[in-house]
This record gives C-alpha cells, structure tokens and sequence, in this order.
RNA sequence: GCACAGGUGGGUGAGUGGUUAAAGCCAACAGACUGUAAAUCUGUCCCUCUCAGGAGGUACGGAGGUUCGAAUCCUCCCCUGUGCA
C-alpha cells in the first residue's frame, strides 16, 4: 500500500479528503503534532489517541543520535518502539542544518554535526538520512533539505535552492533502491519519500524549485523553509504564490506553521497537512489557545478564575478545571499543568482542522461562504 | 549570667572604608515562543520625577560616633542561634 491523497470535497483552492498510509487513513488537512524523540512531550499515545491524533511528526536527527536507529530497528522500529499504530511522518534532520547552526558545517556532500547533546561528531548526507530514516520505518520520510536561513540574498538563496535540489535526487534515488528493505524482518512497508520546496523569500526562486522538484518525482511535496523569523505577511505570500505551482492531485504539506488561525488560513488555501511544535511548547510554558485569543495561564488575573480555560472548547481540560487550578499548577511548576496544557492546546489545533473539513465538506458545491473557525 | 557566632532589599545570601541602590539564586510581575539543543529564553523587580540619557530621596537591627566618605571601623542598646553555668 502506497502513500496518497484521496481527496474527496474541494472548495476553492481548499481539498478535504484522506491522506491513505500503511498505518491508517489520516482526515486532510490535517494537523500534525510533533514528537520529535518519538513522543509528543507532556501526552502519552493513549491520550494522542483520544484526542484523535492520526498522524504525527518525529525526527531523524534526535532518533539517530538517541537512542540510535540500530536500537530503533531492533525494537521493530518507530512504530513498534513507541507502540504508535497510527501513521507517522520522520523529517529528515534538515531542519537542525538550521536550528543548529552552531553545531554544523554544510558541504555538497551533506552535513557535518557535532552533537548537542555530547559533542562527538556526525555526518548527515541525503543517503545517510534516507538510510536512518528507511530503518525508523516511518509512513513517510522526507528528503534532506538545507532550511535557508533568513534573511539570504539572491545568491544565497539560490545556492541554497540548488543544494536541496541536488539533495533531492540523490534521496530519491537511494529512497528507491533501498526502500524495500525491512531491516527488521517485517513486511514490506510502502513507505513514501516527499521532497521539499525551498527558494527563500522568492517567488520566482519557489516557482523554480517547486517545478524542478516536481520534476525529480515525489508522492507529495512540502514547503520548508518558512517560519524562519520573516514577518508572517511575507509568509503567507510566499505559501500563496509556491501552492500554485504544486500538483493538485497530491498531498501538500507546509512545514512548520503556526498559530491557529494560520493553519486555518493555510488548509483553506490548498494546503492538506502541517506541523508545529508550537502547540505543545507553547503550552509547557503556559500559553493557551482558545476560542477567544491566547490565554497567559500564568498572569496573576486568572489567580482566582473560576471559569474554564476556555467555554466553548470540549476537552476534557475544559471541562473539568478552572483556569485558577490550571495557573496554579503552572505556578508551582507542577508536571500536570505541562500535560493538562498539552492536552487543550492539541485539542484546539486537532479541532480548528476538523472545523475546517467540515467547512470545506459543507460547502462542497457552493462557492460562496466564509469561514470563521 | 558568661563565652562564642550572627542580625543586609519579599526570601535566601554575597559584600568587611569609596567604582554598592547593594552580586547570585529564589519568589513575584510581564513578554517571547511557529519542520523542538526549549518544563526554555528575555525584561522588570525600594520610592518619586524624567526631554528615557538620567535626576532626586530613602536604605544594610536601633541610637550615637570616627572619617572628605560607613552595610563595612568604634561605643552603647535590642534581638537570634549555639555552648557553658
């Protein structure tokens, strides 16, 4: 079984359908929570499960360095080692060519990383991504890309583009050559290979690079490298103007984005799957998302706040504690106000998206409305 | 009663003559967070003004004193801890 879009309503530019995985149907668009050392930090898969988690993100880079694909791939991989049935998308550890500019030094032939978290040195280079990612046995992998910083000239962001193009063929091709090996003895995966769009904060550069990766060939394509510190309107523009460019019949991911009403904003525009950790982190340091704004649990006002965190939300936060327990747990740094936050903050992301299906399903036939999650 | 030790800003705790409105940590208050080096980071945190660079006033148990200058030295008093009677 191979990975794909099923897509079964439109609305505009908007699609509604079912992301089809080795490990289940996954509801577009769709939100993806991030679990980078392969647990989504403050829930537990049960509670993930409950809340109607279908897919979600981890990490190449975090998994290799700790605790190793051998130990993930003698533990039956990903899936299995972190008793997860649902799908599961690995990033490639192109993001940490970004976040840890400190620690790595780029060449064509791909990555050299000192590790964070001891210091000895590693090399990641598109094979050895697809390698570590291929034994993880994630439902789908990405391409190793350089995340261009921001802000890059021209040149920069153009030698950047061609690098993450150059990178792409050769994941791809020992994606291709090597995917059906199931290091662990199972059987066979259908595990998919998406490539990923760069081109900084140009549009002409992103039409390029959407094209010449449509070009090298994937199941699906991502838009990385935004989110990277540019003002949000300039994001959004540059999302806008690379989607016209992706193929329509297949699954469009934008990495890294954002805020509720952005992944809103985004699943109207076309775009079918998103992660962020802004959710989960945002809510281990006591900022929560609601139907009225953010709410800062931990400012003196709520201190005898009877009300819920927020009254419209249906979580079980919401429906069982008062904003004062919530910024009390929080003030005394208790590990349940990490969980409880968790909880409603992927609650409300899991919510706006089913509120956005609905809204493109609803409407299906008509092209008038608006919607207001 | 005697002998030591000690009393510093909301707490803890540095500082033993000037560069000290007084380190650091904690608490408190506010802000940031967007393919996770993040239970993290940043700012404020005596009072009053401010053209936001600063200006002034109070302050290191209390009261005096020495000194150009004292949280720092001296005297007396008050209080706390420990030991001995």
């Amino acid at each position: 079984m191979s990975v794909r879009l099923q897509i079964e309503a439109t609305r505009g530019a908007a699609r509604a359908g079912k992301l089809i995985t080795p490990h289940g149907e996954v509801e577009t668009p769709v939100f993806m929570p991030v679990g980078t050392l392969a647990s989504v930090k403050g829930v537990s898969q049960d509670v993930l499960e409950e809340l109607g988690v279908e897919i979600l993100l981890s990490n190449t880079y975090h998994l290799y360095l700790r605790p190793g694909v051998e130990t993930v791939r003698r533990m039956g991989g990903l899936h299995r080692f972190m008793s997860w049935d649902r799908a599961i998308l690995t990033d490639s550890g192109g993001f940490q060519v970004f976040s840890l500019t400190e620690l790595r030094k780029v060449s064509e032939e791909g990555v050299a990383f000192r590790s964070h978290l001891d210091g000895s040195s590693h090399f990641l280079s598109p094979e050895k991504a697809m390698e570590v990612q291929i034994g993880l046995g994630a439902d789908i992998v990405m391409a190793f890309d350089e995340c261009t910083e921001h802000p890059a000239d021209a040149q920069r962001s153009r030698a950047s583009m061609e690098l993450t193009l150059c990178w792409a063929a050769r994941c791809k091709k020992y994606f291709e050559e090597h995917k059906y090996e199931v290091p662990w003895g199972g059987v066979q995966q259908g595990q998919a290979l998406f490539g990923i769009v760069q081109g900084g904060m140009d549009r002409e550069l992103r039409r390029e690079s959407a094209e010449r990766t449509i070009d090298i060939g994937f199941p699906g394509y991502a838009i990385g490298g935004l989110s990277v510190g540019e003002p949000r309107e300039l994001t959004r523009e540059i999302v806008l103007s690379t989607l016209e460019h992706l193929p329509s019949d297949q699954p469009r991911y934008l990495m890294g984005v954002g805020t509720p009403d952005e992944i809103a904003q985004y699943a109207q525009a076309g775009v079918d799957m998103m992660d962020c950790v802004l959710p989960t982190r945002a809510a281990r340091h006591g900022l929560l998302f609601t139907s009225e704004g953010k709410v800062s649990i931990k400012q003196a006002r709520y201190a005898q706040d009877e009300s819920a965190l927020d009254p419209a939300c249906e979580c079980r936060v919401c429906q069982r504690y008062s904003r004062a327990y919530l910024r009390h747990l929080y003030a005394s740094n208790e590990l349940l106000a990490q969980v409880l936050n968790t909880v409603h903050n992927l609650h409300f992301y899991l919510a706006t998206m089913r509120t956005v299906r609905t809204w493109i399903r609803a409407s299906h036939a008509s092209s008038a409305g608006d919607l207001r999650p």
